[in-house]
DNA sequence: TATCGAAATAATATCGATATTTTTGACGGA
DNA sequence: TCCGTCAAAAATATCGATATTATTTCGATA
C-alpha cells in the first residue's frame, strides 16, 4: 500500500486511487490469476474509466510486487512458485523479527492500545468473512510492528504481507489449519508483546508464520503436482 | 530499477523508460533536490515528450521510493533527513548481508568470472568521471550478491543501495575519505567473496559500509545544523 | 506438413485537449 | 494586523483519439 491514504476521507478518491485498489483486491483475492495478462481495455470497461488511471494504478501494483511491466507488452499479475512463496517466508521472518523487536523497544501505550484494539476486532470478526477477516488480520500484524521507527522498514514488511496474504487466498478454504488453534496464537503473541518480552514474541510470531507457510508449501506442491500432471 | 530490461537493445526504449531513468538520475545526483515539487508541465519541456509517460515514470519512481506521490496534489522528491539515512544504513547491512551469505554459499565459477571483471572495471574507472564510477561501482557490489537466489531480497538491496548512493551525492565532493584506502577496501571484499570465506567477506563489507556511513552521518549532521541556522 | 514472411488485427504507448482540483492572492470584516 | 472568503490562476487528473508496436492469421514456398 503504497498510495497515499486521505487524510479527509469525505473527499472523494481519484480514479487511479479507485483502480489501484479495485485491481490490487482483485489480484490479492485471485480473482485475476497469477501470470493473467492485464489488458487495458477489458480493465477500462469492469472500471468504467479511461485507460490513464488504470496505466498508473497497474504500475502502483508493480512496486508491490504484484504486477509485472513489460515494457512496450504491457502488464500481467506476477506468477507465483514455491520458490517465490518459500523466498517471501524466509524474508518475513527476518524483517518481521527486526521490526518487533524495534517496536517493543519502543513500545508505548498509545501502541499497546491500538494493539488490543485491533486484536480484539480481529477475534470477533468471523472467519466466513474472509475478506474482511484478512483486513483486520493484517492489521493486528502490522500493529504489533508499528511502534518501529523504520518506515522503510515497516514498508517492506507490509509488501511482503500481502504477497504472502495472496498465496493463502490461492490455496483457498481448502486449507482448514487442521488442529491449529489460530486464535490462541495470536493471543499469545499478543500478550507477549503486551508484557514486552521481546524473546517469546519473536519465537511466537515466526513458529505462527513457519507453520502456516508450511500448510501452505504442502498444499502447494501439491496444488502443483496435480496440475502438472 | 523496477523497469524490466531489453532484451534487444538495439531497440529504441518507449518514452516512459527514457523518463524513468532520466528523472531517476537527476534526482540521485542531485539536480532535483529532495523535497521538490516535480511539476508535469516542467518535466515535459525538459525531456520534451508528453504528460503521460512522464506520470508514468514518476509513478515507477515511487516504488523506489525516490518519489513521493501525494493524491491529487502531484509528485516531489523524497525528503531527506538523518533518521531516513540511518534506516537505510542498517537496513542494508541486514539484507545484504543475508544476500551475500546466500550468494557465497551458491557461488559458481560464472558468478565469480562476473565480479572480477566488475571490480576490475570499477578500478580502472577514474574517479574524476563520477557518475561512471558509481555505476561501476554499484555494479560491483551487486555482482557480490547476484548468486543468490533471492529474487526480492535482490530488489530490495538494489533499492536500498540507490537510496544510499543518493546522499553520497548530495554530500558531495566535500567527502574526501581522508585517510581511506577505498580502493583496497574493495579488494579485499572481493578477495574473500573469491576465498568463499563468508564471515570474514561478510565482517568487511559491512564495516566498508559503515564507517562510509559513519563519514556522511558526521558530514550531514554538519550540513543541517549548518542549514538551519 | 512445416516454416517463413507479409498483411491484418489487436494492444500498447503517447499525445493534446478538457474537466477537476488545489493553490494563490486580493479583498473586506473583525 | 489578522483571519476567513471567494474568485482567478495554476496544476493535476482524466479522457478520447491517434501513432506505434506487438501479435496473430493466412497463404506461399520448400
Amino acid at each position: 500500500m503504497n498510495i497515499q491514504a486521505h487524510i479527509d476521507p469525505s473527499q472523494e478518491p481519484s480514479a487511479t486511487q479507485r483502480a489501484y485498489l479495485a485491481i490490487r483486491r482483485m489480484i490479492l483475492v485471485g480473482e485475476l490469476p497469477p501470470g493473467e495478462k492485464l489488458k487495458i481495455e477489458k480493465l477500462r470497461s469492469i472500471l468504467d474509466m479511461g485507460g490513464s488511471p488504470i496505466r498508473e494504478a497497474l504500475t502502483l501494483l508493480v512496486s508491490d510486487q504484484l504486477v509485472e511491466r513489460l515494457d512496450q507488452r504491457g502488464f500481467r499479475t506476477a506468477e507465483i512458485s514455491p520458490e517465490n512463496f518459500a523466498e517471501i517466508l524466509r524474508l518475513r521472518c527476518l524483517l518481521e523479527e527486526t521490526a518487533l523487536r524495534e517496536s517493543l523497544r519502543n513500545s508505548d501505550t498509545v501502541w499497546e492500545d491500538r494493539l488490543v484494539l485491533s486484536h480484539h476486532r480481529m477475534m470477533r470478526e468471523p472467519r466466513s468473512n474472509v475478506e474482511r477477516f484478512e483486513e483486520l488480520h493484517k492489521a493486528f500484524h502490522m500493529n504489533l510492528l508499528s511502534a518501529s521507527k523504520s518506515p522503510v522498514l515497516l514498508r517492506f514488511c507490509n509488501q511482503l504481507y500481502d504477497l504472502n496474504i495472496r498465496y493463502r487466498y490461492l490455496a483457498g478454504k481448502a486449507l482448514n489449519y487442521s488442529k491449529r488453534d489460530i486464535g490462541k496464537e495470536h493471543t499469545d503473541i499478543m500478550n507477549a508483546a503486551v508484557d514486552r518480552d521481546i524473546e517469546t514474541a519473536c519465537r511466537l510470531l515466526l513458529d505462527h508464520y513457519r507453520t502456516t507457510g508450511a500448510f501452505l508449501e504442502k498444499h502447494f506442491s501439491a496444488e502443483l503436482t496435480a496440475r502438472t500432471v
